[in-house]
DNA sequence: CCTGGCACTCTTCCCATGCGAGTGCCAGCA
DNA sequence: TGCTGGCACTCGCATGGGAAGAGTGCCAGG
């Protein structure tokens, strides 16, 4: 077990190289922190610490970085979230308080997750598969062409074209709508399938067809994976990476590139709070010099998508997490009042 | 006025420099294209091009360099643009009718464009105000509130949320769909408010108040700028542009993630065709290394957006300009077709 | 267990040198 | 008049040798 001051040793070098940028030797160290310890002292501890893999020396005779494993006791045990301040909060809320809607939402809140962390920034789109059903609706845009409009709690809108095996009467199609409303409206998607499966037994024969048409195309809606978008910003922000360029942040890029990579990336993250996956942590290749710091959003209790930032693994964590925080809550905050 | 073969020398030189991506010099000129004179000659040549403006040397004893200009002529009056091969256009084709709906046309585009040229892709989504109304869909969500949802021929959905100065009964609501559509569906964007203006007159006195707000909604859903959405591709193909990284891609990352700057960007292609913007001819400081290759698309004869993409000044015009030109092609076939 | 001191190891910076690529110019030739 | 070969010249760039500096590890003493 690690004694107290290796901790703070530990803290101490995960500060400043954050900082700084560049390795941390032992009369740095004791300038600038009050560790009440000679130089000499810390690089007993330093080789100790490096002895447990918490830190490395990018060279011989230079000072000493943390490493992934060294970044994750930060996290887990040295340092806590930092939150945002009061004016900083203020306009947070100000800011997503202007959108007019979801796609309005999403995008502020990628520019200011952006800015705020001066990383890249990951927004997910509410899922479809967590929210409830707002209202089916159903237009007759020809005698055989039907089309479905699916709105859901969170302002978000799916419509998709149905042609029709035979002519479908305007009546017909006010009965599907109301019947199809009283059923769906309000309810989990998940619970839609088992809701409408006898739907069509209620109609005339010859109306079958396109009514089961029309709800299978309903159930593909539902489930679509390909609909869970999400939006990136703050790119720009990679060019404060590193001074090797190319090699960093073209992997970076092609995996933020990789909108599956990215929704797998935030998937993983089960934590109810912020959770943080600090470089070969990440199962991607390309971000495995990088840290993701991710949480759930959602306009109930309950999270309907996930939002985070990806940064080098040398970011200042707490303030990340407290950032990422603080926008998740007021993000859900406005949509669930729209 | 240059002569003949000066124009062929500029030519040699273009194609060399994008290739080796290296200042060329008079000896490689006449070794890799047979000009039929000796070095010394191209020498004279070159240095008359340097003198009109058209080349430039990096340094004193290196080989010489297209100019902004040397690019814009090489685009005007020396190369054609390269028409895509069979099995090509085959390519766009199959990859593009996979496409589900029009977030799916956009977003598979912008993956072909950025493969295809391996460059950043930028594809504008149909603006609305160049297109037409396929129809108009009320929904009440309550007695007060009333959602619009707006759908274009090019299949693309806009909704928004009224909220209502008095309660409106389901049977105004059906009148005023059906009024509605039958004035504005199949009209041209452009149309719509004269078409409705008089609208109210037809209700109720207790109706108008949330008629003539539903149609105010309307009309502001017609106008909104910010819904001149684009999509963005291919960055990681940014990490190929030139070694003196940081500086070279950071403001060029800053540019693409300003929507407004890309909008005008495109905008400012009026030509019907191909349109080339070279390094400082883009107005955006940012983008002052790179050239903007361009082209309006449509799903009639008419284009309703615009595609393209941003590369280095030192890039393959001639075919680059028959990636873009082929794929904006294809897209307005497949939005035909949808 | 902490501290000061000391020798050692590397990396980095700087400068001088040499090489090579490419140019510009000139005199000769068609 | 225009092309060609030759030649001297200019620079940028890579190479190599120090010298400097930062940081370490270890050891003996408090």
């Amino acid at each position: 077990m690690l004694s107290e001051r290796r901790l703070q040793v530990l803290r101490a070098i995960v500060q400043d190289y954050v900082g700084t940028e560049e390795p941390v030797g032992s009369k740095a160290l004791t300038e600038r922190h009050s560790l009440g310890v000679s130089p000499a002292t810390v690089r007993n501890d330093m080789a100790a610490l490096e002895d447990e893999g918490y830190i490395a020396q990018p060279h011989t005779s230079a000072g000493r970085i943390p490493t992934d494993k060294g970044y994750r006791l930060f996290v887990d045990k040295l340092a806590g979230v930092k939150p945002m301040t009061a004016p900083e909060r203020r306009a947070i809320q100000n800011f997503l308080e202007g959108a007019v809607d979801l796609d309005d939402v999403v995008a502020r809140t990628v520019r200011l997750l952006a800015q705020l962390t001066r990383q890249v920034a990951v927004v997910q789109y509410p899922s479809l598969t967590r929210s409830t059903v707002r209202h089916v609706e159903l237009l007759s845009l020809a005698p055989a062409r039907v089309m479905l409009v699916l709105i859901t709690d969170t302002g978000r809108v799916e419509q998709r074209m149905v042609d029709c095996p035979a002519p479908f009467g305007e009546a017909s199609l006010a009965d599907l709508r109301a019947r199809l409303n009283s059923r769906v409206a309000g309810r989990r998607f998940a619970d839609v399938p088992k809701l409408v499966e006898d739907l069509a037994d209620a109609f005339e024969h010859e109306d079958r067809g396109t009514v089961s048409m029309v709800l299978s195309t309903l159930l593909e809606t539902l489930v679509e994976e390909n609909e869970e978008r999400l939006m990136i910003g703050g790119t720009a922000n990679l060019t404060r990476f590193g001074h090797d360029f190319p090699l960093t942040i073209r992997p970076v890029l092609e995996a933020l590139e990789e909108q599956v990579v990215l929704l797998k990336l935030l998937g993983e993250a089960k934590d109810p709070g912020v959770t943080v996956r600090i470089g070969h942590e990440n199962a991607h290749e390309g971000l495995n010099s990088t840290s993701v710091v991710s949480v759930g959003y959602g306009s109930g209790g309950e999270a309907v998508a996930k939002l985070g930032v990806v940064g080098p693994t040398r970011m200042d964590y707490p303030g990340t997490m407290g950032a990422v925080r603080a926008v998740a809550r007021y993000v859900g905050q406005i949509l669930a009042e729209s």
